[in-house]
This record gives structure tokens, sequence and C-alpha cells, in this order.
DNA sequence: CAGCGGACTTAGGACTGACCTT
DNA sequence: AAGGTCAGTCCTAAGTCCGCTG
């Protein structure tokens, strides 16, 4: 099976190169990944052009967040009704605290409870023993001074603000991009992130807890033996300068909350991660082939007499069905509870024999990454629900749904199927394919340049709401949509009256026949042609903002949707690329901009 | 050979600033 | 000038998956 997809893998390749000639010499395409086993004798040969991402990288390092300044004198802070002078350490940080304070998430048990223990830390012994409980403390001078100083920059006059531009761009030249390979690359975040309170999603248990400042001194630099070495602020040094370009990160540092490495790399628009992009969808693409086999296989697992196939057979069902994540396990007590497919419990799940005038659905409710509520309810096939059923038998609601299943071993079967193969490339493939097939069926030639990105946008809102990418409805939403309807009220009227007025044009003209009256009425027409575009243009444009009130459209298209698709679909419908991506979009798609021509399929 | 940490992708919300209206 | 609105940008948390290690 290898051989043959390696094959295909070629063939595909081929067809980009001649596409996009202009790119393939300096491009390359995305190495297929192979493992030892195929191909012992290449893996040196693999390691040297596979795995090493960079031959040269050089870079000014990470920009600090500037030290803390005490507050004015003026600004103070008060226990239990009486002023309290803080020191400095204790001082920062219940400036962090006070910023935050008209949040509602401040409010919050944990959050404070976690960060009264934090702010004790940072404490003199004095402090600890006059300052006990939170409820004593005002912080709202503090917040005061702070809400000023947002409005004080805020009014600054425009050349102040010009200048505050200036220096802002100055950095960004000087700390915003690196050199990798002889290209001067965009960096994506080149600052450090400041010290503040921690603010985990949804029930987080570590939520109010101190992110501490990032000194130098915490900071690994990654960059090629022979670049000129950043140099660190002034007084200070980096924890270490290495030079590993098997990796894409420029700067990291560990984090005090989760213990996590955070880093500092390249901005989606650069070479090296439009190459990882375009290999992604590739990988994407090479499932379309072999999708129907692996479902007849998992369809045919349900019936396996190992429950562990069976329970595999399920998860990868649902994985492909509903584009469900991978669900790896979580460390409890150190994030949200919140699942993913290989992670639903039984309290998870409900199924219904019948429900909604359909037989076999089952029903989902839970939350998953980001705490985002997943609430669903599906018909299913048969033996998916009377496994469903066997795999809930004699279990309490905390018990694991899936409990001889994880995502290493779904992964590692999936990686036997197909060469680069893993759970996640199922939602690449769906939402791709759906947003092929939606156009497809919504698209019609004839529509208006409005109408086509209406259609556009309803198949971009099918792929959201497959992937569940939800978003708060915006809070001016309502006030906005008024705005809009009053709008189209107007213009109604507006297009009542030049209806009149053209039959009143008409009838002169019958009446009068000359030339004046002639162009009189054809002016007229116009008006009204005019009017019916701009009627219709706010009506799509309502539609649209009202299906999209709670819909992300963003995290699909930045992130699953093959962008060689939009583009194909805007050549060959004759919209402008600029009304689908927008220039930050552009950027990062530019590996596809001129490779996909009109007749691109995924 | 599981468990863990590192590296990288995916994610929603806050913030900003340009543009428009009042 | 002030205030409102919105798209675009920034921010960093939270996932996935891999490779190393004991």
């Amino acid at each position: 099976m290898r051989v043959v997809w390696a094959g295909r893998w070629l063939r595909t390749a081929y067809a980009l190169f001649r596409d996009t000639p202009q790119r393939s010499a300096s491009r390359g395409a995305p190495r297929q990944r192979r493992t030892q086993k195929d191909c012992r004798a290449g893996w040196e040969e693999e390691k040297s052009t596979d795995r090493v991402k960079w031959r040269q990288l050089e870079h000014r390092g990470p920009y600090f967040s500037p030290a803390y300044e005490p507050l004015p004198d003026g600004v103070r802070f008060f226990y239990d009704g009486k002023p309290v002078k803080l020191s400095v350490a204790a001082e920062e940080v219940a400036t962090f605290y006070a910023k935050m304070l008209d949040r509602e998430y401040t409010t919050k048990e944990v959050f404070q409870n976690n960060f009264f223990s934090d702010w004790q830390k940072e404490m003199t012994a004095e402090e600890r023993k006059v300052i006990k409980h939170l409820d004593k403390c005002d912080f709202t001078e503090m917040h005061r001074y702070f809400v000023d100083k947002a409005a004080a920059r805020k009014a600054l006059p425009r050349e102040e603000k010009q200048k505050l531009k200036e220096a802002a761009e100055k950095l960004r030249q000087e700390f915003g991009y690196c050199i990798l390979d002889g290209h001067r690359e965009k960096i994506g975040n080149f600052k450090t992130e400041p010290p503040g309170l921690f603010q985990g999603r949804g029930d987080h248990p570590k939520m109010g807890m101190v992110k501490r400042r990032i000194l130098p001194e915490d900071v690994v630099i990654n960059c090629s033996r022979d670049s000129k070495i950043p140099e660190p602020p002034v007084g200070h040094q980096w924890k270490e300068v290495r030079s590993d370009n098997t990796v894409m990160w420029l700067a990291s540092w560990k984090e005090n909350i989760q213990s996590s490495v955070k880093y500092i790399t390249l901005n989606p628009s650069s070479k090296l991660k439009g190459e990882k992009d375009w290999q992604k969808y590739e990988i994407a693409r090479r499932l379309k082939g072999v999708v129907d086999e692996i479902r007849s296989q998992y369809r045919a697992d349900w019936k396996s007499r190992e429950m562990k196939r069976r329970q595999r057979a399920v998860a990868l069902y649902l994985i492909d069905k509903l584009a469900l994540r991978a669900g790896n396990e979580k460390e409890e007590g150190e994030a949200a509870d919140t699942v993913g497919c290989c992670s639903l419990r039984v309290e998870h799940i409900r199924l219904h024999p019948a429900a909604d005038g359909q037989e076999h659905v089952v029903e989902f409710d839970f939350l998953g990454k980001d705490s985002i509520r997943y609430c669903n309810r599906v018909p299913v096939e048969k033996p998916v629900y009377k496994n469903l059923q066997l795999f809930m038998e004699n279990k309490d609601l905390g018990d694991d749904l899936f409990d001889r299943l994880t995502t290493a071993s779904l992964n590692k079967h999936l990686q036997d199927l197909m060469d680069g193969l893993t759970a996640k490339v199922f939602r690449t493939y769906n939402a791709s394919v759906t947003l092929q097939e939606q156009l497809q069926v919504l698209t019609c030639a004839e529509d208006s340049i409005a109408a086509k990105i209406l259609s556009y946008n309803r198949a971009n809102r099918a792929v959201a709401i497959l992937c569940n990418h939800q978003r708060a409805t915006p809070k001016t939403f309502e006030k906005s949509m008024q705005n809009l309807q009053t709008k189209i009220k107007v213009k109604k009227e507006q297009l009542a009256e030049a209806r009149v007025e053209l039959k009143r044009a008409k009838a002169d003209h019958e009446t009068r026949g000359d030339g004046k009256s002639r162009s009189l009425l054809e002016k007229k027409r116009r008006v009204l042609e005019k009017l019916q575009d701009q009627l219709a243009r706010l009506s799509a444009q309502a539609t649209d903002k009202e299906e999209n009130k709670q819909v992300a459209l963003g995290t699909s298209k930045l992130n699953y949707l093959d962008p060689r698709i939009s583009i194909a679909w805007c050549k060959r419908f004759r919209v402008p690329v600029e009304k689908i991506y927008n220039k930050t979009q552009r950027e990062k798609f530019t590996w596809a901009l001129n490779m996909a021509g009109e007749d691109f399929e995924f």
C-alpha cells in the first residue's frame, strides 16, 4: 500500500509543479515523512533533508516587557479602610488585580483564592501580617489610575499619537524580522508575554495565579552558529544560546503556570510556515484517495470480537462523521475539564432509540477545546448505536466511554492505514471537502458578486458549524442589526419612490416622445436599477449577519480550508480574491495564490 | 513501551485604530 | 471634537502529536 501512495504522491507533486513553474524551483514539494522501517538506507539523507528546517537563522532576540514602574504617591491602596504603602513587589502584583477589577472573571472564587495566595508570596513578612483577607482590600484608586491613564493616552493630540506609532514601527522593524536562509521574514510574536494574572478559559483551576515576568535569564536563543548572536539587554544574559536547525523557533522560555515552553516563532506568511501548511493539505488530499477504504474497514471493525478494535472503529466513525478532535488525556487539576473523542465519558452522551423522527440518535453534550460546548443530536448507523450501548454497560457517568482506546493507539493505527495520517487530518479533510461541495451547490454563475460572496460565506459557515467554531454573540450585535434594518427600510422607501418616478417618466415620454423625455426615462431606469442592486446587497448582508451571529468563520478559513479551493472558486466565478481574503490572509496563503488554477480540485 | 516534555497547530476574545456620523 | 462601529490585529491559551527516555 505504501508504494502505491508514494506513487500517487509523486504524481500530485508533479501536477503542482506544472501549475507553478516559477515557484517550483525555489520551493520544492513538501516531503513525505518516511518511517525508518520504510527506508532504512535513506534515513540519514532524510534526517538531513526532512528534519532540517533552515541553514541560516539570524534575529535580534525577543523584545522584553518594560520593567515595573511604581505607582505615583497619590495613588493609594487601602486595607480595611486604611491606606497601606506596599513594597514594590507586592504593589506590582496588586496592580495586576487592580487593572482587571471591572472584569466579571475576577469575581470567581478560584480566581480570587489563587490570586491572593500568589500575592502573599510577594509580600514582605510585615505586609503578610496585615493583609489577611482579599475582601478587605480596596484597589479602586489604583483601578481608576489605570483607567485614567488609558483615557489620557487615547486623548493624546494627533502628533503625539503619530510619534507613538512611529516608535512602535521602529521597534517592529528592529525586532519583528529575522533572516532565514537569506530571506527577511516576519516574526509572529517578537515580544515576551508581560507579567499578569493567568486567565485560563472555562473553569480553569489555575485562574488568577501570577504569571511572572520573563527575563533574559529565562530565555533560550536559537540561531545559526555563524550569525550575529543577539545582544541581551544591558546587564543581563541569555539562559542559553543554541543552534538547533531541526526546530522552527527563534527563542523560548518556560512559563510558570503550566510549566510549558513558550516560543518566539515565524509569522504565518513565512516560507517555512507556508510549506508546512501546504504539506498539511496535501496529506488531507491523500486521505481523500483512501477514505472509502478506511470507511469500509471501520464499518467491518464494528463487528470485531476484539473490544479494543470495536472502540477504535466507533471512535474513528465519530471523528470522521462529526469532525471531533482526537481528545488527548488531560491531567486533572491542571486545566479545565474538557474532552475530545477518545476522552469522552459516559456522562457526555445520551442514547435515544428514536428522536426527532429518526432512529438511533446519539445526543452529545460536552465541553471541547477552550471549553466550547458541543451540543448535537445525530442519528448514527445501527451498529454504532449498539456498540455505544455496549460501551456504556456497567459504567458510571464519570467513566471513559472508550476505556480501551487512547489517541496514541488510534494514531498508530491510522499511521498504518496511510502514511502521515492522524486523527486531525480527518478534520482538515472533511472541512475542505465540505467547502468544495457547498461552493459547488450554492454558487450561481449569474449571481452578482455580492450574492456569490454570500454563497461563499454560507459554504464557509457550513464548515464552521461542522467543526463547532463558535463565538460569543458580538456585544454590539443587536444594535448593529437594527441599524442595518433601518438602512434596508430607507432603501425600500427610496425604491418605491423611484418606481413611481419611473412610471411618471414613462408616461411623460409616451405623451411627449422627444429626446429629452427619453433621456430622463433612461436616467430614472438607471437610478431604479442601482437602488435595487443596493437593496439586494443590504439584504444579503443582513441575512449573512443573522446566520453568522454565533458562528466564527475565521478559524476554519485560516486553519482547515485548503486555500486553493477558494482561490480556484474566485477565478472560476470572477470574484476578486481580495473579497475573500484580506491582506494578512493573502500573505499567509501566498503559497497557494499562484498554484491554484480555476480547475483546481481538492 | 508508557509516560512525559517539546514543538507545533488551532482557538476565541480583547484590543486597536481607521473610518464614519453626530 | 467626540463618539460609535467594525474589520483587522494582537495575544496567548489550549489543543495535537511526536520523539525521547528510563
